[in-house]
DNA sequence: CAGAAAACTACATCAAATGTAAAATTACAA
DNA sequence: TTGTAATTTTACATTTGATGTAGTTTTCTG
């Protein structure tokens, strides 16, 4: 599984893993619109051209471990199970994505001061809505190909929209109002259930 | 209700329609990314400055006229009936949100290029989710207001972003299957009453 | 009409991002 | 090992969005 790589490609990961390090530690420092790209290339010891050639723009640093929760939730619903009903898959796939988050150690470390640029510098916000709304709809579309019989596009697209959306905003305003991140996490969890049990209703009639 | 305005005022007023006006017809002409601010300014006869004074950046123009669904859809939620449930308050409240976007006259011509620009421009997606989030925010603590015995905070951001969530995914995910701008809406209505029914089933215990 | 307040303009400056061509590094085959 | 091709890095220039500042013009008010 795991590939032998020649010293270009060993030293290339080295370069991308030194430039993300190196920017966020001084993101942590000094905010993130107070660190300019070139104190980032300077502090991985490579020109600022050279930057722009591991990302594609200062905010793609912070993002750069964006499609692992996703991935994870794919990989759940293409692995149906013969007696899975949408909505448990659906259940699921979200839980795993969560999940992803607290997989990798050294990951494990970088994640909460991610999260807190990603929640309160404007730019971060915006493009991780973004990021997370373009996967909501790789989301949608694979539920439908996963179960066809049950859901149509559209109503695969509500389902996931639904219970996404309204984790999200219920995480987020309850940060708002000063919660934890713990207790962030939970507002999300309860929010999921509340709405998958309207969408059980709804998908299973007596 | 009309405000007499001074000189200044009208004269401020012109200046901030003529670079609407000339930053949308530029913006369709030859793209979002492909038009510069000085050409906008240019094209609305004042310095490269001055636009800045009366937006904070490019992106900004675009989405100048972001407040008027909000409003009025917390003009609903606030003017609440001692019937009114809290789902059909959201309902009602959406509703009129959307019935925002052809109220205006000169308002209405300027939505479809618009529309057209915040679907496709990255970076005005990112914006625009990002000021759709915020704004769901705000009816999420409106709705909990008007309803503070039907719905705690969690409960009302859950349910705002539940029906939010769905109807935006679900229109979309039909724009990107192909669909006219009729029928994306029609998939946007469609989720809504889909989100709602599960809402309803949750809250109307028989 | 005079003085105050506000708006506009012409700069200068900074940071993100891109293009380009030369230099350095790595890969590979003879 | 050495020569050469491929790739990466670098230095430099340029564009564009955005901000600061100082001075001029315009509008308001008494």
């Amino acid at each position: 599984m795991s590939e032998v790589l020649g010293l270009r490609e060993r030293k290339k990961l080295r370069t991308r893993h030194a430039l993300i390090a190196a920017a966020i530690e001084l993101f942590v420092e000094k905010g993130y619109e107070q660190t300019t790209v070139s104190e980032i290339a300077a502090a991985a010891d490579v020109s600022t051209r050279t930057f722009f050639s591991y990302f594609a723009s200062k905010e793609d640093v912070v993002f750069h471990n964006s499609r692992d929760g996703i991935d994870r939730a794919l990989r759940v619903i293409a692995e149906r199970g013969p007696g899975d009903r949408a909505v448990d898959l659906l259940s699921r796939a979200i839980t795993s994505g969560f999940a992803a988050l607290a997989v990798d150690d050294q990951l494990a470390r970088e994640i909460a001061p991610i999260n807190h640029l990603v929640l309160t510098v404007p730019s971060l916000r915006a493009r991780g809505l973004l990021l997370l709304f373009d996967s909501q709809q790789e989301l949608a579309e694979a539920l439908h190909r996963a179960c066809p019989d049950e859901l149509n596009l559209a109503e695969a697209s509500a389902a996931v929209g639904a219970v996404i959306g309204g984790a999200k905003l219920a995480a987020l305003v309850s940060m708002r109002h000063g919660a934890s991140p713990e207790e962030m996490l939970e507002a999300g969890r309860q929010a999921t259930e509340f709405t998958l049990a309207g969408l059980r209703a709804t998908f299973t009639p007596p």
